[in-house]
DNA sequence: TTCAAATATGTCCATATGGAGATACGATTC
DNA sequence: GAATCGTATCTCCATATGGACATATTTGAA
């Protein structure tokens, strides 16, 4: 699966893993969805997203650990910039469920078309 | 945001929070994957992802908190089933992120074609 | 009624987590 | 070179987590 050991007393996976556990937190989320803005400046990023500064690198190195973003020096600064192709492994994984929700959600129609006929059928 | 209290102490959002949080395990991917194929007994899904029946029962649980699988009870068995909708939100949060997977994968595109361009120019 | 099957729950434990805040570090400016 | 800005890192701490396993609970069967 990959590189990291597996003791069986490991209490979870650890965050930086893979990109599930890394989206997983709500300030990640967050980060990433600023940064769909551009690149921005770690300073920035942890005013956009209301966060000290030491958390947002925190954050912003997790993300990177697991491909979300990529980091460019300019002088003292740190862009951070999205790569979004990270996501892909989450994308693909729901994209297996998108047949799931739809033929659910035919079934809802069936359903529906029928309690209409029925409605239409007794008149009760 | 969401009923449960947040602490300025608390570690982090509890995993029955979010969908986002759910499926940041491997197991309980796992167990959503294998209830692609249908309706599942708690010892039938326990098997199929090798784990303890207790555990299983308890990362059912978890599932079941944030609506991704339904319980019904049929005798002694419980049969759990998937209920993908609640996957929506996961899946409109990664579709935010489409758009930039694919100006991506269009700069990726001419910068190609240009590296292909300038190959053909000056024939070094 | 007693037993067994299927499942849920509770406890214990090692560990990962995120928040907070102090501080180290590298680059810039004076 | 010294002060300063922008970031990264480190420590401390409360808490959530998942694994393991014992056990309670519910229900069907003998």
């Amino acid at each position: 699966m990959s590189i990291w050991r597996y003791d069986s007393q490991m209490a979870r996976a650890p965050t930086t893993s893979d990109v599930f556990n890394a989206v997983g937190d709500i300030h990640r989320r967050t980060i990433l969805d600023v940064l769909l803005s551009g690149e921005k400046t770690v300073s920035a990023i942890a005013r956009d997203v209301s966060l000290p500064q030491p958390q947002a690198s925190r954050h912003l190195r997790v993300l990177g650990e697991v491909g979300l973003v990529t980091c460019r020096a300019d002088g003292r600064r740190r862009l951070y910039r999205l790569a979004p192709e990270h996501l892909r492994p989450l994308h693909d994984w729901v994209a297996k469920y998108e047949q799931a929700i739809n033929v659910r959600l035919d079934r809802l129609e069936d359903y529906l078309e029928e309690l209409q006929r029925q409605g239409e059928d007794d008149g009760s």
